[in-house]
DNA sequence: CTGTTAGCGCGTTCAG
DNA sequence: CTGAACGCGCTAACAG
């Protein structure tokens, strides 16, 4: 059962070059020191062999030890609180390949605060990971930090015009698209208006959002008309009141897109006024209420980005650039997932 | 930067407890050979420090090596191909982890060669992963592997009623009930009859999906009447044959829901009937090809399975049985993704 | 029952 | 410029 050819080691290389382990080893990891001659032909003998480095050992030897520190909003938002726990979940993989991380928790909505939070990780972290609000401010903090020599990638949340390594989270602009389609084609040939309830318009996932939605509702589907965008702040209640109001002003109503949290506080509404199955509902993340609402018919469809997809794979793209090692992209990819009562997990 | 409290070692924890490195060893592993009052105070010492072992020195010292067989269907099909490469790309990175694995493709229509084929990887490998067939044949084959002693993971169809030690693939009557919702809602209240091309429904994985889409239909979309089930044996060419028999012959066709492949005639058939914007077209796997249909409008939904995700669950579950180590169940629960024209990967 | 010791594959001094 | 030798944290064979 076990009669595979042993992978080469070092050891092999460095009898099949006529050299010392140590020759190999400087020429594998181009280190200086070695005559262009005895190089050529360690070179060949590592190819000859297909050597390839045995990842625990070079763990184990290195001995290294990085530090990252993930930087997430304060707040009880349901979806903030399971990225919260899934990336507790995450230091614990990363404290068996050696890695220590933090968690840390702000208030996001204040750029300056964000921002000067960032600053100070300066030469403490060598990976962070942060939950982003585009403003200036931050862009500068981050690129700093990028400067600094830090891995830095953005979570949920981007600023693209900072210089951080990667964005781990949805497009949210096709999110918002994919919105559109799923309500538009929910609707049958029905006229009438749409609400749309964001948290905030000047967070950049929200205001992608709702680019994406009204761009191919308005392309696709002339007979359903936007209202006015609310902003709930994320808040159930508010999001409540924003949704009664909504009901009660408009007697054709079809479908509200909660763009943002708060969906309790919505289907509240909805099931207040008696219209919670002809109103199509739809909104962003799967929690336990979106879930619930999604069998018992008050919402539609979910569109989620999977939080512990994302927790993961931070910590393993941080993880991958500091030991420099690939990562494979398709495995990092957050995909839009759309949960409707039929495909739940 | 590097001011961490370094994790704890067998060494720490047996100074701790005054004993030797080899005592705690045997502690931990739980091997015999150790008096109770010993064992007792190393385990206070194990616990006290928190001792967790570290996986990359373990993995170095044991110097163990696994064998890992994929047997996959031999044919053409595009989902197949693509899980067929995605398996070589997994392959490599089994490598990293002192593992081989072996790509066998078998005619697994054939109960009795795929169960002749299983039968002969007894005693060579440690873990099989195999596209199945739910045949009483194939189910006593795999029974006896794993009476053998080897693990075995069914992946993308399965073998419910075998013993193998996990299922890796999407829950087929969830997807086929995800369908009919789609279909249902998109149809908005237009009656009219459903278009049901299946590949073959002696595969459990389209009987499955068949049996979810009935089900969902029946009972929420009365106005939508399903015509008897057809079977393209997952080719094109007889999937377009049948189309056009069900254009021609149903003027008041609805939809077409694809269970199995052959999605291009169907496409082809539509196109030529000048009705693919009209018909309702859902079928399943996003490839080259369907990816292009969603985004030409002749296809309105994907319902699909990240062959990826699959190849790579299947070598991570494997291995940690065969390490016996943890895995992270929400990572290798594999999604029913709905893809749309907007939020295609 | 318990301790000592030699590796696993690689990185890293330190001599030569 | 090159090689010998030690150590990372752990397992396993061998002594005592």
């Amino acid at each position: 059962m076990n009669d595979r050819p042993r992978r080469p080691t070092l050891v092999d290389v460095a009898e099949h070059a006529q050299v010392s382990l140590a020759t190999v080893d400087r020429v594998f990891n181009r280190r200086p020191g070695v005559s262009v001659r005895t190089v050529e032909r360690v070179e060949q003998a590592l190819v000859k062999l297909g050597y390839r480095p045995d990842p625990a050992a070079v763990r184990l030897a290195r001995g290294i030890q990085f530090n990252f520190c993930f930087v997430l909003p304060t707040g009880t938002n349901t979806f903030m609180s399971m990225l919260a726990s899934q990336v507790e979940r995450s230091l614990q993989w990363l404290d068996d390949q050696n890695t220590y991380g933090d968690l840390l928790r702000v208030d996001v909505f204040d750029p300056l605060v964000l921002a000067d939070t960032l600053r100070s990780l300066i030469g403490r972290y060598h990976g962070v990971a942060v939950v982003a609000l585009d403003h200036p401010a931050v862009r500068d903090a981050i690129n700093a930090l990028v400067d600094s020599g830090i891995f830095v990638v953005t979570l949920v949340s981007d600023v693209p015009s900072s210089r951080r390594h990667r964005y781990i989270g949805i497009d949210n602009s096709s999110a918002g698209r994919t919105a559109a389609t799923l309500m538009g084609r929910f609707s049958g040939n029905r006229r009438g208006k749409l609400g749309l309830i964001a948290g905030n318009l000047s967070l950049r996932d929200h205001a992608e959002r709702l680019f994406g939605f009204q761009q191919v509702l308005a392309a696709e589907f002339a007979g359903l008309t936007p209202l006015p965008t609310l902003e709930g702040n994320d808040d159930a209640l508010r999001c409540k009141v924003l949704a009664q109001s909504l009901l009660q002003d408009h007697a054709d109503l079809i479908g509200i897109y909660s763009i943002g949290a708060g969906n309790r506080g919505i289907v509240e509404a909805l099931e207040g006024s008696g219209r919670a199955r002809t109103v199509i509902f739809i909104g962003h993340e799967l929690t336990e209420f979106s879930r619930r609402y999604l069998i018992q018919g008050s919402m539609d469809a979910v569109i989620n980005q999977d939080a512990g997809h994302e927790a993961r794979s931070a910590a393993r793209v941080l993880l991958a650039y500091c030991s420099s090692q690939p990562m494979i992209d398709d495995q990092e990819r957050i995909r839009i997932d759309i949960f409707l009562r039929d495909n739940l997990p």
